[in-house]
DNA sequence: AATGCTGCCTTTTTT
DNA sequence: AGGCAGCATT
């Protein structure tokens, strides 16, 4: 036996040892997945399979380079450089560069975000002059995508007549024209979306079946992570390449299938043994990950869910804590909460930042928790959410060199074409836009043969355009001859990108510089990588395709020490000693979204479940009473997960005086004359009607106008003495809460000043706010 | 053509 | 509250 198979126990030795055949893992959380399919492809190696005949899929990127790292250290590096191991879509990327040409598409297709495919689509609703109420365009992305991972193409779509008549129902009759006119505009612009890649490479080897003997030979082994999430254009290109060999191992966990809302298919990987002849079933069963109370919370849970497979996740590891759950006034003071609890659990515990994570169900929840890490100088990243590729001028720098690559790719270029400003405006980009549509070529091309058309644009606009081309086409032939960060660089400086921003001079302008050097620095590091790592050279096509399948994670070098905030989805595959699972509100976590049937309610169930099991030593979680929602306070509930959980893994912590701020409750400041319970509810007070005050905008517009009172401007203007007798309809104690002010009728952050016994002045935080007394 | 204002939408999760 | 598309102004 190998030595390196020593650390397996017997449930994880016995699919590592199976060599062939069909196999599904059923893995519980924590259970060591990852340690058996490295070992497996070890193993797989030492029995004299070759590398290149074994494609491995997993869920990141990062995850396939940790992998494809653990196993260089067993079986050698220049061995383990030759596996296939990535993403489905970066790995089905590369064959489709590499078949390009048999579906028409120009091997240095550009990869559209979906950014760039909703541009298209709100371009293509407004050209159909189609009301844009109606055909909302995020929608009817989504639908399109969704159709996509379906494998329903545009053809098969009009051969539909229910799905045609769905979408009749729905008041949205002309979709399918909008599907067709995306896809035909994305071809021409030699672009392909996310669901392209997958959709495609179905294409490509349904069309031809060269081509898929050709993968299937080469791909004798296939191994696939996550299975659960798989959809049904993946699972088909799955299906289709293992179909020759059937040494296909799949590994995943039911109770973690938490991407239903992008077509992930549970029924994958339930109906696997049904899809392969003698199909091998191992369950791995034993958490090595987390402490008792955690594992057996988490089952607590989960346990609720009535579709799933039977397994048993336990543990030999020590009870731990129990869950600590605790309940804050508001999302200021649930960060505040979080903050000082991790301050204080670093020093109590010698531990690191980077041993913490904040959990949450949506981006928009990290603002609160930044704002009191910062305070607290805790350092932090935040992974997801507006990430650094999707930032306006990363995204300017990058639509460059797009477009260096593919001339035609059309978002690119009315991206860039005239920013920096060079004068080239609606007006000329509408008529270049006809002048393409009637000549079925390119926007670029168009500008290029202006000499043989019509344009109708003047001369001096004329020129600009052909400087732009000229440019364009310059940095093109620079990039035959250098690396991708040359290029780059020389795209900074010569389209006058970073002087614009220099010019600028805000704090803003500088953030932007400081983001493209930034860029370029990464841009650098990428091509040196690339030279030592992969024997290749580090050109720019390279380095767009790294960036347009790369995720905040996998960007991840975990060099600082920092606290982790992000989705739960996000932190699926991940574990931290601390783990604070926040807003665990009703409507919040399980989304308002997410409760209309029982599916989605067991996906959000199994979404907790992911979370918790992140955890090895302690979990924390937390709700608050209100939260800003939609820019207002709203009332919150607890999560009903929350009580899901068997009571005896929970501690349940009344706020007490532990922490600085004192999460005072029920506090009154009134007297006895206001019934808090109901000043907590959304519905108006039952007999007494809320009192209308607010003004009309008319009121309100000259309300904005009125100058403070001249004497002492900056205080007048900010703070509010409430012995003047300001009626305050709705007051919270504690710092940055809310309070409502009648007659002014919307609500500001505000911060309370303590005068001894009582409360001397809320100081605004927002200058703009009048009060009227 | 550039700039500034207004009013709308947003908050589900992502390759 | 904040971002951005669409409109109005210069």
């Amino acid at each position: 036996m190998e030595a390196y198979l020593a650390g397996l126990n017997e449930a994880q030795m016995a699919p590592v040892l199976q060599k062939d055949g069909p196999m599904i893992v059923i893995a519980g959380a924590g259970s060591g997945k990852t340690r058996v399919l490295t070992m497996r492809i070890a193993y797989l190696m030492s029995k004299g399979v070759d590398p290149f005949n074994i494609l491995s899929l997993t869920f990141t990127n990062k995850a396939a380079r940790e992998m494809k790292k653990r196993i260089a250290s067993i079986v050698g590096n220049s061995e383990a450089k030759n596996l296939w191991m990535g993403t489905f879509h970066s790995i089905f990327a590369k064959i489709l560069r590499f078949e390009a040409d048999k579906l028409g598409y120009p091997s240095n297709f550009t990869i559209y975000d979906t950014q760039d495919s909703q541009s298209v689509i709100r371009a293509i609703i407004k050209d159909m002059r189609l009301d844009k109420d109606v055909y909302k365009y995020k929608q009817v992305y989504n639908r399109i995508s969704s159709y996509k991972n379906s494998l329903i193409t545009v053809k098969a779509y009009f051969q539909n007549p229910e799905l045609m008549e769905a979408d009749a129902m729905s008041k949205k009759p002309r979709l399918g024209e909008i599907y067709k006119a995306y896809v035909e505009r994305c071809f021409k612009a030699g672009a392909m979306d996310f669901d392209d890649l997958l959709l495609k490479t179905n294409e490509l080897l349904n069309r031809f079946p060269d081509v898929l003997h050709k993968y299937q030979n080469r791909f004798r082994y296939i191994l696939v992570d996550e299975y659960q999430d798989t959809n049904h254009s993946q699972y088909l290109i799955v299906r289709a390449l293992s179909d020759k060999f059937q040494n296909i191992c799949v590994v995943g966990d039911d109770a973690q299938s938490i991407y239903a809302f992008r077509g992930a298919n549970i029924s994958n990987i339930l109906n696997f043994q049904k899809d392969y002849d003698e199909v091998k079933m191992y369950r791995l069963e034993q958490n090595y990950r987390s402490t008792k109370n955690i594992v057996n919370a988490a089952n607590s849970i989960i346990d609720k869910n009535k579709t799933k497979l039977e397994k048993v996740v336990w543990t030999a590891n020590d009870d731990g804590g129990k869950i600590i759950v605790n309940r804050l006034l508001n999302d200021g003071e649930e960060g505040r909460y979080v903050a000082s609890s991790i301050f204080e659990h670093r020093m109590q515990n010698q531990m690191n930042n980077g041993d913490f994570a904040i959990l949450y169900r949506t981006n928009a929840q990290s603002r609160a928790m930044e704002d009191a890490l910062r305070k607290r100088d805790i350092p932090y990243r935040i992974y997801g959410g507006l990430s650094f590729y999707q930032r306006k001028e990363i995204k300017d720098v990058l639509a460059y060199l797009r477009l260096i690559l593919n001339p035609k790719d059309e978002e690119a270029l009315k991206r860039v074409i005239n920013y920096p400003a060079r004068g080239i405006g609606q007006t000329t980009m509408d008529r270049l836009a006809i002048a393409a549509n009637q000549q079925g070529v390119s926007i670029f091309e168009i500008i290029q043969n202006h000499q043989q058309l019509n344009l109708n644009i003047n001369k001096g606009t004329l020129t600009k355009l052909e400087n732009f081309v000229n440019m364009i086409r310059n940095f093109a032939i620079s990039n035959e001859t250098h690396n991708a960060f040359e290029v780059a660089e020389m795209v900074t400086k010569k389209t006058g990108l970073v002087q614009e921003l220099k010019k600028d001079g805000t704090p803003e302008g500088i953030a932007r510089i400081e983001n493209i050097e930034e860029l370029l620095n990464g841009i650098r590091d990428f091509v040196e990588e690339q030279k030592e790592l992969a024997d290749t050279t580090g050109s720019l096509s390279e380095f767009l395709e790294d960036v347009a399948l790369a995720t905040d994670l996998d960007k991840d070098t975990g060099d600082d020490d920092r606290v982790a905030l992000m989705t739960i989805h996000l932190a699926k595959g991940l574990e931290f000693p601390f783990v604070y699972i926040v807003g665990m509100e009703e409507d919040l976590f399980p989304s308002a979204m997410s409760m209309n049937t029982r599916s989605e309610l067991e996906e959000e169930r199994r979404l907790f479940y992911v979370a918790l099991t992140r955890a090895e030593k302690q979990a924390f979680l937390t709700y608050t009473l209100s939260r800003y929602r939609w820019g207002k306070l709203v009332d919150a509930e607890p999560s009903r997960f929350i009580e899901e959980i068997d009571e005896e893994y929970l501690q349940n912590m009344v706020p007490t005086d532990n922490y600085k701020y004192k999460p005072l409750i029920n506090t009154d400041i009134f007297g006895d004359d206001v019934d808090r319970s109901k000043l907590r509810q959304n519905k108006p007070r039952s007999g007494t009607p809320p009192p209308s005050h607010k003004p009309s905008p008319e009121q309100l517009r000259k309300l904005r106008k009125l100058k403070p009172p001249s004497a002492e401007p900056e205080k007048a203007r900010n703070t509010l003495d409430l012995s003047k007798g300001t009626e305050v309809e709705h007051l919270r104690f504690g710092r940055g809460v809310v309070v409502k002010l009648e007659g002014v009728g919307m609500d500001k952050k505000a911060e309370i000043d303590f005068d001894e016994g009582g409360i001397k002045n809320l100081l605004l935080r927002f200058a703009k706010l009048k009060v009227i007394s």
